[in-house]
DNA sequence: GTTTAAATTTTTGTATACAAAAAATCAAAA
DNA sequence: TTTTGATTTTTTGTATACAAAAATTTAAAC
């Protein structure tokens, strides 16, 4: 369990009355955004109905969300799983936030007061701090954070609910996809896009926001080689 | 009732095993998307079970479906009603459009097919259709899948499934702010589009649809003033 | 030992009963 | 007549029972 951040994220029109499957739709969402829940992991509706203490009811409503936003597969007559993206699906994910990050970090440039600004540097120190201490988890977690704090800041309801679910779907590739911890230091990239956002600096702001993504998507076509690698081998395994 | 395309718009992983929640899902999506369904009216949970036949359980579950989807809106402990977004909402909604529709097009030129233009000038064929027999809601349905299959072109799932949620919400804008019938020939700027497409011109495909959405955009701006100067009469009207 | 088929168990899908909240109705007072 | 408050009705939220499908186990045949 980690602590709970001051501000939701989601774009609450209602005030805070959490419903009892928001609650479980959270923690199930963070718990696959710190990959506590592993790509393919099944979700059984009683068993997480007993942990919650809640009915199947509610476990459906919060699972039925949560495929929606691609974060888990429903499958028909066969539960839900943690969704396990294919290098090819992930490659489409990130082209979408390639095209969602850059309409978002132009809009922060246009919107961003000083308060926001500072927000952003916060949600970097927190995420710096995860990482240092060792807990890859939270750092990918609030890492996502960063970004959905972005959309959030450019003040696009839409924009931010898609951003959220292709944050969700881009943790999971990492998690999938990543295999060298030390790699993934996005913080440092993260402070660079805050001094470019404070300097108006949009050429800046989306150069580093594409290198960013290249990252993920280089990691990406990596473990692809390797896979297919591995599968030849096993494949002749017998000469 | 209107024909079934050959193809389904969804990102349909699984077969075609339509469960009932699907079925409730999309007729009540349509019935918005035609304008058959006035914003603002409430869905009573109970009357659409009677009308589908089913039990609540289907119909609240399609109804979260079409709430994520921001079709409907949600309101906890009062019902579902279909979304009446604000002129601030709707540019907001139009905004995120832009940024979709302009990734999109571009995606299009680089992977569309002979076959799929074929489906592209058939579609725009039926949505003049729908207008010219005086069916402007099947007219604007049409048009909205119109924009699906450029979507599903483009071959991108997140961004079919986030442009299925924008244009649903578009055509509630439409429906609520565009009054005069006449004025709504998208057809033409569709046709446009295509020959576009065909000759691979980005620039060009990307400015028609900028003026496209300028289009609504620009209704949206008359009706805004419309109601202000409306709301200022009728607060004054003792004067 | 492996494969196939039947029986059993588990899990998901749907309907429904009941609880909780909101809306509507009605009655009394100003 | 309008307003306020209590009562009733309606509607939504949740749990649960049962049906249907899938997964697992068991048993038999090869």
């Amino acid at each position: 369990m980690t602590k709970k951040s001051s501000k939701s994220v989601t774009a609450d029109q209602y005030p805070l009355k959490k419903t009892q499957d928001d609650v479980v739709y959270e923690h199930i969402f963070e718990a696959v955004l710190e990959q506590r829940l592993a790509p393919g992991t099944k979700l059984n509706e009683e068993s997480l109905a007993e942990i919650f203490a809640v009915s199947r009811t509610i476990i459906r409503r919060a699972l039925s969300r949560l495929g929606h936003e691609q974060v888990v597969e429903l499958r028909p007559n066969r539960g839900a799983i943690v969704a396990t993206p294919s290098a090819a699906q992930a490659r489409k994910i990130v082209l979408a936030r390639r095209v969602i990050e850059k309409a978002v970090i132009e809009l922060v440039i246009d919107n961003v007061n000083s308060e926001q600004l500072q927000l952003l540097r916060q949600s970097v120190d927190s995420e710096k701090q995860h990482f240092e201490r060792g807990d890859r988890g939270a750092g990918i977690r609030q890492s996502g954070e960063f970004h959905l704090l972005l959309a959030k800041i450019a003040d696009n309801p839409p924009l931010l609910s898609f951003q959220r679910s292709l944050v969700s779907q881009c943790s999971l590739i990492i998690g999938q996809y990543e295999n060298s911890p030390q790699s993934h230091c996005s913080y440092d990239e993260h402070y660079q896009l805050i001094a470019a956002i404070e300097q108006g600096d949009k050429v800046s702001a989306a150069t580093l926001m594409s290198h960013h993504l290249d990252h993920i998507e280089n990691k990406l076509s990596l473990d692809e080689q390797q896979s297919t690698d591995n599968y030849l081998k096993s494949v002749f395994s017998d000469i």
